[in-house]
DNA sequence: CGCATATTTCGACTACTATCAAACTATGAA
DNA sequence: TTCATAGTTTGATAGTAGTCGAAATATGCG
């Protein structure tokens, strides 16, 4: 990941609205959310919520279908993997007082899916 | 790490000025660099430096210290890694598709020093 | 078709962010 | 104390980002 496209979806995440919808469709996994759950659950209006997710879409950071009427939005779980690897590759340069602590959250969330995630090819 | 702060490092980082500065300054290690060198090296303005600095600096991703006449910045390491730690667990809930791809990073740097990084307590 | 629903686009407004020259402050050396 | 150096603060300005009502667009249903 080159440092443009880094920076477009550090800044799509740095709004609290925005990283809200992004935990919720997280949370929601690959079934995704459509537009107006989404607004409704979060109490924000419609037009605002749009032009935010317009936002984490061109960064790349979500994806979207439509469904009927509605337009289903999915996290890309790839692009944030990918936004991560560069924060500690690049941005850091591997530095082990970065990563080193990070260990643990990772063997955490690999016992439960590793074999899934080996086949991805993300980074 | 809460969302108010990481959304002040999100943003700290979300600029490619101070993305460049907070490079440079992980590359420059423990020694860090003073103000005028950052400013030189990256062909900026002292005053514009100054303000991107004190961005960082409120973020927690930069500390500073006087020596002289200079002021030295290094980077924080420890608030790199919490900001790294929300993303992974906060925001992405420890999802096996965000983490597993990137254990392969975590690995490489872990091979070099993981004996200094244990005793660290920054997630 | 005609109508209701889901969502986006437009437009106007406000508020914040970035930049940088010039003035100011802090430090060290003569 | 006086001067030079290192860096910050100030202030003016330009540009960008966020918000949200109202209008427009897309879809499905009867």
């Amino acid at each position: 990941m080159k440092p443009k496209p880094a920076i477009a979806s550090l800044s799509a995440l740095a709004h609290e609205g925005r990283l809200e919808v992004f935990r919720l469709l997280i949370k929601a996994g690959a079934d995704g959310l459509p537009a107006g759950e989404i607004a409704r659950r979060l109490e924000v209006p419609p037009s605002s919520l749009s032009a935010n997710l317009n936002l984490l879409s061109h960064a790349g950071l979500v994806q979207s279908r439509r469904e009927g009427r509605s337009i289903i939005y999915t996290a890309d779980y790839g692009a944030m993997s990918r936004l991560i690897g560069f924060l500690l590759e690049d941005c850091c340069a591997g530095s082990p007082e970065v990563c080193a602590p990070l260990s643990v959250i990772l063997d955490r969330a690999a016992c439960c899916a590793s074999e899934e995630a080996a086949t991805l090819e993300t980074v």
